[in-house]
RNA sequence: GGCCCGGUAGCUCAGCUGGUUAGAGCGCUAGCCUGUCACGCUAGAGGUCGUGGGUUCGAGCCCCAUCCGGGUCGCCA
């Protein structure tokens, strides 16, 4: 039934032809996306990634051996069809199609491939269940919306080695078969086959091979790098994923690198969105970003900034409140303005339910009318004290205050910044238009992990601290600030990076900080360490996840929607069915020997 | 590992307090139709109700277990 092209060369794509091609002879190649039979004339549109252009076969005009081949196509036929084209006649244009003025009138055509009818439809509108879209992907993929976020795709890595490239920084690949590093994400294993029992690692990210170019004199690198981490998946992580990473040298400064890498988003909004952004970027330090915003990644498209009210709460009859201050902690709110009427007693139950999820113990709130507040706080409270809170928070009638007090003001946080993002949510206060570029500073450099009892590096413990702090370092790590900068658009982490460490004192010192003794560390650093006895550069970098990029340019708060073949949330893909087992001779080669009594 | 939501025709869904033969729209198949574009009209096919067990005179619906997909907390230097 199908047939060869035998010659025949496509001469537009479906979507390009327009008046200068009008009256010529086209030939055009693509997949049946639709057919209306009106008995001696069928309409039928040819779909590819350009557009589609309506094609017209006729009983009067066609040989009867065509039309009668015409009433066989159906939906995901592949056809090459010649034919002139021509123009609508006014009433007949849709104008909901690029090319709908036009159409073209088939002389002949080939059937290249015929299809089974698709088991959900090739189109934008309808909604079709995700496991079935990722099962079929090749087919979910032929949807114009995922043509557009992969051409989209395209286009931003295109201008990420544009840009880099005019800026001097070389393309450079690094190893994906490495080694495994002991601190950070769980590693992807590759059983080696020539050293039985040892295994090479997937890289979670290029970070030392692009320090080691550093050191090799590249001066400025950057790559398209995959990176790996086998951790739980979230709507915006996937367990493969893609950054534009970046690394330069002769940097001693925060501001040298974001300077560089600001630019690059300067230029992706501005040949991709066709916006200009404002340079340099507003910056804020991780601390305002915690206690405006209760996240390090603040969405600043709208307000409902938290608020401080320990010293107003301390000083009320509340015991549970004035036990978490004195432990170290705090009492914070957000005044979700103008929602009293809105929000009935169940629905801020909700709510309270909502921040527990956050370790939060609970969630006290008060209502303001115009007689008065209504609050589960109010009996411990004097008229005063009430007074000076609302002012505080510049609360007025109609206006719902929340408070989260924890003795971890962690907690605080992460409760209130999730609390503040469903409030916006709950009353779209977030305008989708917009872009909000910034960078947050001075991250803390060390976490302090209670079960464990000791520090982590927060970003890797490679990252340079801020020289005048370098004197708390041992007495007191926790309040030492980072040479660290994360880019954050709209309440997502774009991208983060640093300013290594470049001298083999201060190296020294950070591995101790964080409890290392000199041997462990050379054990576990050894090579990378080595490297910097031989003449580092000062250096620093960033990367960037172009995934998130694409999500956010494309307008879709869904990672999958735009990685041609993503994996489902438990790391499967449900198109090739991996992972898969292997047989035995397989793993015998390897020197695998599974227990499969357990697994059954 | 925890919590939450979902799984009924090819697709999207409805299915009441457990009660007759499980429905609708789209799609599909066949016929008719020369300006359609969500074509129209007529007729038709199409169901292990995710899977296994249980309760019951009777289960799509209730209970238990399990699989799959999604969201989220932990996790993600």
């Amino acid at each position: 039934m199908a047939e060869f092209l035998n010659g025949w060369k496509r001469s537009h794509h479906c979507g390009v032809p327009c008046e200068s091609e009008l009256g010529q002879d086209l030939t055009l190649m693509g997949w049946v996306d639709g057919k209306r039979n009106l008995g001696g004339l069928i309409f039928a549109y040819l779909r590819d990634r350009s557009g589609m252009m309506q094609v017209v076969f006729d009983e009067s005009r066609n040989d009867r051996a065509t039309f009668e081949k015409a009433e066989g196509i159906r939906s995901e036929f592949v056809l090459a069809v010649k034919g002139v084209l021509a123009r609508r006649a006014p009433e007949a244009i849709n104008p909901d199609v690029a090319t709908g003025a036009f159409e073209l009138l088939v002389s002949d055509f080939k059937i290249l491939a015929v299809s089974e009818t698709p088991p959900f439809m090739i189109d934008d509108d309808s909604e079709t269940n995700e496991m079935l879209r990722m099962q079929y992907r090749y087919l979910d993929l032929r949807r114009p919306v995922m043509q557009r976020i992969l051409a989209l795709r395209h286009r931003i890595a295109k201008v990420a080695r544009d840009y880099y490239d005019a800026q001097g920084f070389y393309e450079i690949e690094t190893p994906i078969l490495g080694r495994s590093t002991p601190e950070g994400a769980r590693d992807y294993l590759v059983p080696s086959r020539v050293y039985p029992g040892q295994f090479y690692a997937l890289p979670q990210s290029p970070q030392q091979f692009k320090q080691l170019l550093m050191l090799s004199g590249f001066d400025r690198y950057f790559q398209i790098a995959k990176c790996f981490r086998d951790e739980d998946l979230r709507a915006d992580r996937q367990p493969e994923f893609t950054q534009i990473d970046c690394e330069m040298s002769f940097v001693e400064d925060e501001e040298d690198v974001m300077a560089v890498h600001e630019g690059f988003m300067a230029e992706l909004f501005r040949k991709i969105k066709g916006i200009e952004i404002p340079l340099p970027l507003p910056r804020m330090k991780y601390a305002e970003a915690m206690a405006r915003y209760g996240s390090d990644k603040p969405d600043t498209r709208f307000g409902l900034e938290l608020v401080d009210v320990s010293d107003i709460m301390g000083s009320t009859e509340a015991q549970f409140l004035k036990d978490a201050i004195a432990a170290g902690g705090s009492v914070r709110a957000i005044n979700a303005v103008g929602s009293a009427d809105k929000l009935s007693r169940k629905e801020i139950d909700k709510l309270v339910e909502f921040v527990k999820t956050y370790r939060a113990k609970g969630m006290s709130w008060m209502t303001v009318t115009a007689d008065g507040v209504k609050s589960t706080l109010a009996k411990f409270m004097t008229e005063a004290q009430i007074a000076s809170l609302l002012e505080r928070v510049g609360a007025k009638a109609n206006d719902t205050v929340f408070f989260v007090c924890d003795a971890d003001d962690e907690v605080v946080f992460a409760a209130l910044g999730a609390l503040r993002l469903e409030l916006a949510k709950r009353f779209d206060l977030i305008d989708p238009d917009r872009f909000d570029l910034l960078w947050v500073t001075e991250f803390p450099l060390f976490e302090y992990d209670a079960e464990d009892g000791r520090y982590y590096a927060k970003h890797h413990p490679f990252t340079s601290p801020k020289l005048e702090d370098l004197d708390k370092l041992e007495s007191d790590p926790a309040s030492v600030r980072a040479k660290a900068y994360d880019m954050v658009l709209n309440g997502y982490e774009l991208g983060g990076g640093s300013i290594r460490i470049s001298n083999q004192e201060l190296q020294k010192r950070m591995f101790r900080a964080l409890g290392f003794t000199d041997e462990s560390a050379a054990e576990r650093f050894g090579y990378f360490l080595r490297a910097f006895q031989y003449g580092a550069p000062p250096h620093g970098g960033i990367a960037f996840g172009l995934d998130r990029i694409v999500m956010l340019m494309a307008g879709t708060n869904n990672i999958r929607d735009v990685i041609a073949f993503p994996k489902t949330q438990n790391a499967s893909d449900l198109l090739t069915q991996a992972p898969n087992a292997v047989d035995d001779a397989q793993l015998a080669e390897l020197g695998i020997c599974i227990d499969k009594r357990g697994t059954e």
